[in-house]
DNA sequence: CGGTATCCACCCAGATACTG
DNA sequence: CAGTATCTGGGTGGATACCG
């Protein structure tokens, strides 16, 4: 994250890759489709909530989404500790159009799913 | 591609795991949003139009966006050869969407980019 | 022109063990 | 409970050479 990547130093303003290829990796879309309507969530909530995230990759996520502004992180220093993961106001700004996307994912992925099952049967 | 994973087995039926996860990769946006308004186009203007893609990657976004269903190759076998791509229905009906993604990412990227530095500089 | 084929470096992501 | 540290395999993506 310090050395200014070849994509950066080419296309400094593009925002696909400065912005959304940053949610678009393997779980940030899930974790923020996650905390969606249910925030705010601690750490073993979520990690309940998307059993197939390792626990290495949601705090890695988490931290991401924290630093690009989407979430808040809350320590309470309680015994055992909690912590609590909130959306920011940007990230609910954001979500409309992943849910967007979702519902047209839904629509879509059964004829998806044909359309590679018989591009692969030649 | 042949083996069901992990994800598959749990989720056979999470619309981000099977489809945005596919479109969100390094390079699909870019190829569907390049193509948007200027289709159909030839291999090497796609090349020009995303100058940091190298051909083999190029080459493997476009098959896997074609295997999807998301754009239609047609091979025209003259001297030299040409080949044209262009979106179908589907990829026509997702594109809002992405647009709509885009644009976000626009108006808040700079922000995001802030957001960042002072992250980093405790 | 529009690819394939091959090799290879990197880093993402999982597993495991340990900690405040 | 909510992490961090370390090791490691596998997949992604780049470079290069060759082909129809």
């Amino acid at each position: 994250m310090d050395r200014m990547s070849v994509e950066d130093a080419l296309f400094p303003g593009c925002p696909i890759r400065n912005v959304l290829a940053r949610i678009g990796d393997k779980w940030s879309l899930l974790v923020l489709y996650t905390l969606d309507g249910a925030e705010p969530m601690r750490f073993g909530a979520l990690r309940k909530a998307i059993p197939d995230i390792s626990q290495k990759m949601l705090t890695v996520t988490l931290r991401t989404l924290e630093e690009d502004g989407y979430l808040t992180r809350s320590i309470y220093p309680e015994v055992p500790p909690r912590v609590e993961y909130a959306l920011t106001e940007r990230a609910k700004s954001l979500l409309p159009h992943i849910n967007g996307l979702i519902a047209w994912a839904i629509e879509n992925m059964d004829a998806i799913k044909g359309e590679r099952k018989a591009s692969r049967e030649v």
